[in-house]
DNA sequence: TCGCCTCACTGACTTGGGTTCAATAAGCCA
DNA sequence: TGGCTTATTGAACCCAAGTCAGTGAGGCGA
């Protein structure tokens, strides 16, 4: 007979659901944030999280919504620290916006890769989450403009300039450093929606 | 006893490895053109093929070497129906480039799509495909400046460009007919790289 | 024409990870 | 204290990717 194992189950231990959900958000947030979707496994999470494969599937009904919840809260996070007081002047409130966006991508660096890119842009649900994120920021721009001609085109058109603004955030953070400042970004970024603008409306 | 089964086994053809790896591509086209990577699986494509699972993998090791190869030739064809006699002056092969890449866009549609945005953004492999893509137009296009000052600064903007490009295509393909037409695009999008150029180098 | 040899091809098997579910027990309330 | 709800568990299930030992089509040399 050999010894009994030395490891000590942990007590069970039980918990609000709130406070369970929280908590397996926020080690979403560290998995996802640093390797891709199917590189992490729910029997890592539960692993890391103390708990059992199973209740994980009692708080969210599949991986792939699981996902989704941490990829809202990310981008409540972004949305939140870049949204700007409106009672500022609208260019001066752009340039804000810009700066903490910039600031954010910093900040959050490979973890806002890996959540906006690294995800599975195939499915509806997760790619609704991301677009919802560049539509308020569509929207933003457009509440200052004075009912400017052809919406729906430039609504195009300023999706595109969304895009502008995140490839080159990640470019920048992708590249060495001093390649371009970020001042210069927010200049160029600034320069670009100018531009679109008044060939709209002249 | 009950009766043998009717269906006959499709007697096994032996292809050179030239026309079945062609044929598998095709194959792959269709299939990742219309679904998502991971609604797609190895057993389909084989059934479809009319061959064995096992022989998929003689050919490509993994399923995303597959999709990579599939998404490389699609690389390929986008390159090919975009690239334009360089013969032509800049700004005049700049709109012919932009009606090119507009035309295949339409062209193939959701297929574009699917697989440029519904791969597996993690993956390096396959993020490494697109961004050769992106880096190739960066190039077309840095490559008609005469010596740029700070061309390092200059690829992360002509990258956001690039982007906006892409970004407006898909918004102009999913928008209703009307919304916003082909010839306000490739101008709105030449306008852009105007802008930037010009603040570039004054 | 025949036998041999290569390698395209098959199908049954293994494996890994997402998903399910019946049983268990922690904490709350009467 | 007993009963009830439900958070929690662990084992089983299932699907799809990947493996592998074997098979036969067809080309080639004699």
């Amino acid at each position: 007979m050999t010894s009994p194992p030395v490891v000590k189950k942990a007590a069970r231990t039980r918990q609000t659901v709130d406070v369970r959900r929280a908590q397996l958000i926020t080690q979403g947030m560290a998995f996802f944030g640093t390797r891709p979707y199917d590189a992490v496994s729910i029997d890592d999470i539960a692993e890391a999280a103390g708990i059992s494969k199973g209740l994980l599937y009692h708080y969210f009904p599949t991986k792939r919504d699981y996902y989704a919840a941490v990829l809202e809260t990310a981008a409540a996070d972004l949305l939140a620290q870049t949204t700007i007081d409106p009672a500022l002047a609208p260019d001066l409130r752009l340039r804000t916006g810009l700066e903490a966006y910039l600031d954010f991508v910093k900040a959050r660096g490979p973890a806002y890769v890996a959540l906006m890119r690294g995800g599975i842009g195939s499915d509806p649900v997760i790619a609704g989450i991301v677009d919802r994120v560049r539509n308020h920021y569509v929207d933003t721009v457009l509440r200052d403009l004075p009912a400017p001609p052809r919406p729906r085109a430039l609504r195009v058109l300023l999706r595109g300039w969304v895009g502008f603004v995140e490839v080159t955030s990640l470019a920048w953070l992708e590249s060495p450093a001093g390649t371009i400042s970020k001042a210069s970004l927010i200049e160029s970024s600034s320069l670009v929606l100018a531009a679109l603008l008044g060939d709209l409306a002249p």
